[in-house]
RNA sequence: GGCCCAUUCGUCUAUCGGUUAGGACGCAAGAUUUUCAUUCUUGAAAGAGGAGUUCGAUUCUCCUAUGGGCUACCA
């Protein structure tokens, strides 16, 4: 590859960014940064019925959030700018003046009122050349009712002229040649004079070609409309320089039929957008990975193993590692199903990867949602490192910590049935009484101590430890019981068992 | 309907003509543990179907089936 890596990701601002979407990004991103290329943001608004207020903002967080980088874009400034499509209309115009003066584009005149009545009355009614001359065009019009309709203000489209019966040969990296027949094109709309902006497809070709993008990376939902797009850049002349193209296989549902879409999240209870988004017409939230305490890094990895692997067994790896290993070669073909399960596991095993003193930080927002403060962080930090390994999330934390930091009021039902017998009140009475004889409370002396007890007077070590968690904790379960009671003390200990014989009963 | 793309365990995938078809998630069992979880070990689990090409096909070709995408003055 001797020209330069520069690629791009091209959004539009109609709504939150979907993770579809941020695959999307991701993957241009590790090509260009493998490349030592550029990455350019593009904001597409050429739809202005779509646009919605703050998109182009979710998009800039989002991308920030996960560590995506932009070299070139509306924020990051750069040479080939401006970076938004609404902002290069004189670009677009004179582009579309090219074509049209070398009679490869023509002005139509059909209103989408005439177009929609042609379909109904027309099975597959198609714009192109078997029809174009029975319609309202530049071709089919003499020059002075041409001249006369723009002069009495009417509004017209500027079609793309596309000769029937050639083969066009798309060469996508990751499926190879991919042949259409030129005849399935229709005379695709390039340019709305109503609001005097491009459709996608004429921005798309022309802003590629002056960024000077060198690979266009973009979802399979693309492909059909490639040949199209060869057309455009042989109608134009830039055959040479035209990029190279990757359709990349789409994220699809996990359970039924079809890409993953908005409504899919709400209804299996995962989020597929990166950030939560308040919809500003709806007042609809939909929920974000940040929110719903994903890692950036996790999130990262797992979809970047979506659609792609990096040719051996490895499954967890950093950003930098990402690029050095990402290749389109080991890109697959076919979509993938989004598994949402595998997106937790790999959230699990990052928590495990961060320090103790780190996940005690990102824990504190929850304590205090829980109404706790006052804790050091010294205690925060050894309560975490005593649960950490069996979350999944940092909201987790709490359930699997609460007792530390709030003692039990009740008593989990099928823990008592099975572990408070008869004589266990008595038990644990005696052992308040060994407890209180104890000086040194610390894991290792009161383990020793106790389990010396337990097996001095002949008791069932099960039937003791487990009923003095269950007063300790509310439940049967929870890491190493000396470590928790070394860290709850002495005073805090006694108390809870005490409280437990008081108030557990058996059915 | 038309056009295009795809098809290996339930899911994500490895294999680039010769393998006991490998790994991971999930699932199951066992070990460890005073509990739960972690961890470890083990197990069940796949080449859509049919024709070719070939000494030999999961791998190459074709057909069928199935899945997906596109078919807008949306991207």
């Amino acid at each position: 590859m001797n020209q330069k890596v520069r690629v791009r990701f091209a959004p539009s601002p109609t709504g939150p960014l979907h993770i579809g979407g941020v695959r999307t990004a991701l993957y241009n991103y590790l090509f260009a940064r493998q490349h030592g290329g550029e990455m350019i943001l593009r904001i597409e608004d050429t739809d202005s019925q779509r646009f919605v207020p703050g998109a182009e903002d979710y998009i800039n967080e989002s991308l920030a959030w996960l560590g995506i980088k932009i070299d070139e874009g509306v924020r990051e400034g750069g040479q080939y700018g401006p970076y938004k499509q609404s902002e290069r209309r004189d670009i677009y115009r004179e582009h579309v003046k090219m074509l049209l003066d070398a009679g490869k584009a023509y002005l139509a005149f059909d209103t989408p009122e005439e177009l929609e009545a042609k379909r109904q009355e027309v099975a597959n009614f198609q714009y192109d050349a078997s029809t174009r001359l029975s319609m309202r065009n530049s071709l089919s019009l003499s020059a002075d009712e041409v001249k006369a309709l723009i002069d009495n203000g009417e509004k017209y489209v500027v079609r793309f002229l596309i000769e029937p019966g050639r083969d066009v040969v798309v060469n996508d990296l990751i499926r190879g040649k991919v042949t259409i027949n030129s005849s399935v094109l229709d005379d695709k709309v390039l340019y709305k004079s109503a609001d005097d902006l491009p459709t996608y497809h004429l921005a798309n070709i022309v802003d590629d070609h002056l960024m000077q993008v060198s690979h266009v990376i973009r979802g399979e939902e693309w492909l059909p409309s490639a040949p199209l797009h060869v057309l455009l850049y042989e109608a134009f002349g830039w055959t040479d320089t035209m990029p190279a193209f990757v359709h990349l296989p789409l994220l699809l549902k996990p359970d039924g039929k079809g890409k993953l879409s908005k409504r899919d999240g709400d209804r299996l209870g995962f989020p597929v957008f990166p950030l939560e988004w308040h919809d500003p017409k709806s007042g609809e939230i939909s929920s974000g990975y940040r929110e719903a305490g994903y890692l950036p890094q996790a999130v990262v990895n797992f979809l970047a193993l979506l659609g792609w692997n990096p040719g051996d067994d490895t499954e967890i790896m950093s950003m930098q590692q990402l690029i050095e290993k990402f290749s389109l070669d080991h890109c697959s073909k076919s979509g993938a199903k989004f598994d949402f399960e595998k997106g937790k596991w790999f959230n699990h095993k990052y928590l495990q990867e961060l320090d103790n003193e780190q996940l005690a930080q990102l824990f504190k927002p929850v304590l205090e949602a829980n109404g706790i403060s006052g804790y050091s962080d010294q205690y925060i930090t050894r309560v975490v490192s005593m649960v950490k390994d069996r979350i999944n999330f940092v909201r987790d934390l709490w359930d699997q910590a609460q007792y530390f930091f709030v003692a039990p009021t009740q008593y989990e039902a099928k823990a008592v049935k099975k572990r408070w017998k008869e004589d266990t009140p008595q038990l644990l009475n005696s052992l308040i009484d060994h407890l209180n004889t104890l000086e040194d409370f610390s894991c290792a002396a009161a383990e020793a101590s106790v389990i010396g007890w337990i097996t001095d007077n002949g008791y069932h070590m099960g039937n003791v430890m487990n009923a003095f968690r269950l007063t300790v904790v509310g439940d049967c379960k929870g890491p190493h019981m000396f470590d928790i009671t070394e860290l709850l003390g002495k005073e805090e200990t006694i108390a809870r068992v005490r409280r437990g014989i008081e108030n557990i009963t058996v059915e």
